[in-house]
DNA sequence: TCTGGGGTCCTAGGACCC
DNA sequence: TCTGGGGTCCTAGGACCC
């Protein structure tokens, strides 16, 4: 059963308008009313990460290739992201809707649920705390965002959407499944093409046909998707993730890294530099969250696009560089067909908890000794820059020299990508 | 259109145990 | 000796989101 509607909710969707875009602005203000396309320059792989509402009239958007961008617009200013500057701005963005209600949720980097509920006495009807807090997100970071206003997550968010942009759109209690009738099925959050396609072969295009079918019927072609389906085509948090209240945000599942070369390669030095590389940032972020990771995953996409993943769960969980290193190394030997070209490889951690496995307790003291010592290492990396230390645990003579000639040849020394 | 990187959640099958 | 069923863990892959 979808969880029932409850008209007494006040929930605030906030997302920023053209944010990546919007940022890169401030820094360079030249770029104000011209095509901006943040994502890399316009012959690298790789997609477009934003476009500015100029280059969105050239027929560019996100997740779009770079190189068809650039057919699309070769005027457009090409920018690679600052993942720094984003952080820094959602942050400040954070810090605002903490005024405005105790319970607020960055749901990415770019968007935030605020539970509003009970606030009128203090900030008024919604749509006034909606233009106060506009005004305040405006002030403090000198952006444009969007607001929208429903009694569930689901329908707010569909709203600031509509809203956009520079909008506040509030749909009233009651109201929500007349609001979504006549909207096509990709607009609920969740359904992409697949999902799309596969409602449009049944002959639903809209949410109102979706609504009107028998939840046991969406149940038996789709099971429990089907089940949330059905609720959220009502207007109601149904299903996983939006269902959780608002600000109950746990510790992250998993933490990756990967890399796409700029040319595919079948050179084992450099998969292992690389892999070497990604392996000890999975670790590194292990240890800022203070998890501790069982499972190691490997993944490689081969030329042809064609990718794998091979997992590996170790007896007891750790956050060791050399651990994790290894067991992805012994994953990449294993399972690389070698001579095949390579056009991405990355590491995957999961499985985690929050303590030392037992095993540890059992080593005398060597695992407490590393951790110790890596986390040192991780202050040196903030201070100095990733290529100050080296802790030389992985990478082979030939490519380190290369590394020290050329810092571009690592992953993390190519210019910044967007998140 | 020659297709990033970082996540979440779901499914399905096999191993293994009781 | 032709063979049940449930629970849990692990693995691989895929849809989807920003």
């Amino acid at each position: 059963m979808a969880a029932p509607s409850n008209p007494s909710r006040t929930v605030f969707h906030l997302d920023m308008d053209a944010f990546f875009v919007s940022v890169e602005e401030i820094f360079d203000p030249s770029l104000k009313g011209r095509p901006v396309v943040v994502g890399g320059e316009s012959h690298e792989r790789g997609v477009v990460s934003a476009a500015s509402y100029e280059a969105r009239k050239f027929g560019i958007h996100s997740a779009m290739p770079l190189r068809t961008a650039y057919q699309r617009c070769p005027h457009a200013t090409f920018v690679p992201g600052h993942p720094e500057r984003y952080r820094e701005y959602s942050g400040r963005v954070f810090e605002v809707l903490g005024k405005f209600s105790p319970k607020v949720e960055m749901a990415s980097i770019d968007e935030a649920y605020l539970d509003m509920t009970g606030t009128a006495r203090l900030l008024g009807p919604p749509m006034l705390a909606a233009h106060k807090l506009h005004e305040e997100v405006k002030r403090a970071t000198g952006l444009n965002c969007s607001i929208g206003i429903a009694t569930s997550r689901l329908v707010a968010k569909i709203a600031s959407d509509q809203a956009k942009r520079n909008g506040i759109l509030w749909v009233q209690p009651g109201v929500e499944a007349r609001y979504l009738a006549p909207m096509e099925v990709h607009r609920i959050p969740g359904v992409g093409k697949v999902m799309e396609s596969n409602l449009h072969s049944m002959g639903i295009r809209r949410i109102g046909d979706l609504a009107a079918l028998e939840e046991s019927f969406l149940e038996s072609k789709f099971g429990k998707w089907g089940l949330a389906l059905a609720g959220k085509a009502e207007g109601r948090d149904a299903g996983g993730w939006f269902d959780a209240e608002i600000a109950d945000r746990s510790d992250p599942k998993s933490i990756s890294h990967e890399h796409t070369f700029n040319e595919d390669t079948a050179d084992p030095d450099r998969l292992e530099a690389t892999l070497t590389h990604l392996a000890e940032k999975v670790c590194r972020r292990l240890r800022e969250h203070q998890l501790y990771a069982r499972t190691v995953q490997l993944k490689l996409r081969y030329t042809d696009f064609s990718t794998m993943t091979r997992a590996h769960t170790l007896p007891a969980p750790t956050q060791l560089d050399m651990d994790i290193v290894e067991h992805s190394r012994r994953l990449l030997h294993a399972n690389w067909q070698r001579g095949r070209t390579i056009r991405l490889i990355g590491v995957h951690a999961s499985g985690f908890t929050a303590e030392v496995g037992q095993l540890d307790l059992l080593d005398g003291g060597r695992t407490e000794r590393w951790r110790k010592a890596l986390e040192a290492t991780d202050k040196l990396r903030d201070k100095f820059g990733e290529s100050a230390v080296a802790l030389g645990s992985g990478m082979s003579g030939r490519f380190r020299e290369r590394v020290h000639e050329n810092p571009a040849a690592l992953p993390g020394k190519e210019p910044a990508k967007p998140i």
